[in-house]
DNA sequence: TAAAAAATGATAAAAAATTAACAAGTTTTA
DNA sequence: TAAAACTTGTTAATTTTTTATCATTTTTTA
């Protein structure tokens, strides 16, 4: 699929950008746009975006452009989007619960089949279609249905036994919520990491680091 | 503060991470540390961690390494932990919820001081000691609070709009979690994004790359 | 229909970020 | 107490990422 392997993390990391960007012109129905056009709409420069599709290929034509919707189906077809990987929602906590009920998880390449909790409390709740289960039937239901990714919305203390659990019952791709860093312990699992607390540590610094400005 | 202005995004971003290897290790009881230690434990390089640190100044000894405590405090401040901005929530959506609870807001720079929600089914339910208000009541609210952050948890129709208002309000900084991207409007504004969907769309890429390259 | 304008993809240049190397100083060991 | 082992902060080298340039092609205009 890819020209020749090895995307840089920075490129991969605007791939969903440019997806959200054209779905947008999509909407206003726009057919057509430019690497420039689109580069001030998104506050990039245009050599970026041109460098960044060439990385899998010339979606574009010289004096033309970019099909708006080929851009955005090539861009989702490359983000694998296409896909139903079926994921599990450890931890139907707020978080868990928040994500599990906001996200459109079809859209963006994945399928929710499984929520666990070790909270006798929740056990049974619906939340969407699905009844949260027990943490006790993990093993069970991993072997029928072989989930390809956890979502982990459980708190600190309890990640690392539970991604052990989860790492013998074979999954290997995780979504991380919890304030740890997986990852460690085992070298061939994929974790995508969602550190809210570093993120509003961030906007903590950018606040402070202005304020600081003004008092120079 | 800063040795000399106009530290780079990447060291920013690593220093929460930096501060919550240093806090576990507080909890260990671990008194110092060297940054060859350090960056075996966190998947990072000696050098690269010696780097950031001396952004903002030489806080480890030669043949000693660095205090635990000390270095923890010392990004913690850096990072302006040790402020109490004024945070208001806008949207009391399952996401919004789950950030209200989940998140120790006074341990990481900021106090949640008002919730705010336009579904009247929303307005005057209790989260945490807070009570939800209705949007109307914003303008009053600000005139006499002055928050100095929003925390967006609004579908991104309703975003455009309430960041107008809020800007009008005296609204500057902004944790958005709308799949939006806020801050074309207006070049003063200062937006820290937590894009759920790009996120999992990452994942999602680096699934799909893992499984191609097996079948290379 | 011919010239001008516009736009890509590719290559080159520049800038930024990471890693390596090392002098200078501290701690530990024998 | 003297030597060996460590470790930082800094400077240099390397690598990565971003931006600029330009030949080539397409579209638009007159």
């Amino acid at each position: 699929m890819n020209k020749d392997r090895k995307i840089s993390a920075p490129v991969i990391r605007r791939l969903p950008r440019y997806y959200r960007f054209l779905g947008e012109l999509i909407d206003k129905n726009i057919q057509r746009i430019s690497s420039r056009e689109l580069s001030d709409k998104m506050g990039l420069t245009a050599s970026q975006i041109r460098q960044d599709l060439n990385c899998f290929g010339g979606f574009g034509q010289q004096g033309y452009g970019y099909s708006v919707k080929g851009l955005h189906d090539e861009i989702g077809h490359i983000l694998g989007l296409d896909n139903r990987y079926k994921a599990i929602l450890l931890g139907a906590g707020n978080l868990g619960k928040a994500m599990a009920v906001h996200l459109s998880f079809e859209k963006i390449g994945f399928r929710l089949i499984g929520i666990f909790d070790n909270d006798p409390n929740k056990v049974g709740i619906k939340i969407n279609d699905l009844t949260v289960m027990n943490e006790d039937d993990l093993e069970r239901f991993c072997q029928e249905n072989h989930p390809d990714a956890a979502i982990f919305c459980v708190p600190k203390s309890s990640a690392p036994e539970l991604l052990e659990k989860l790492y013998k019952l074979g999954i290997r791709n995780y979504w991380n919520f919890s304030h740890y860093d997986l990852a460690f312990e085992h070298d061939d699992i994929i974790v995508e990491n969602v550190h809210l607390n570093d993120s509003l540590m961030v906007l903590c610094y950018k606040i402070s680091d202005k304020n600081g400005q003004k008092e120079n």
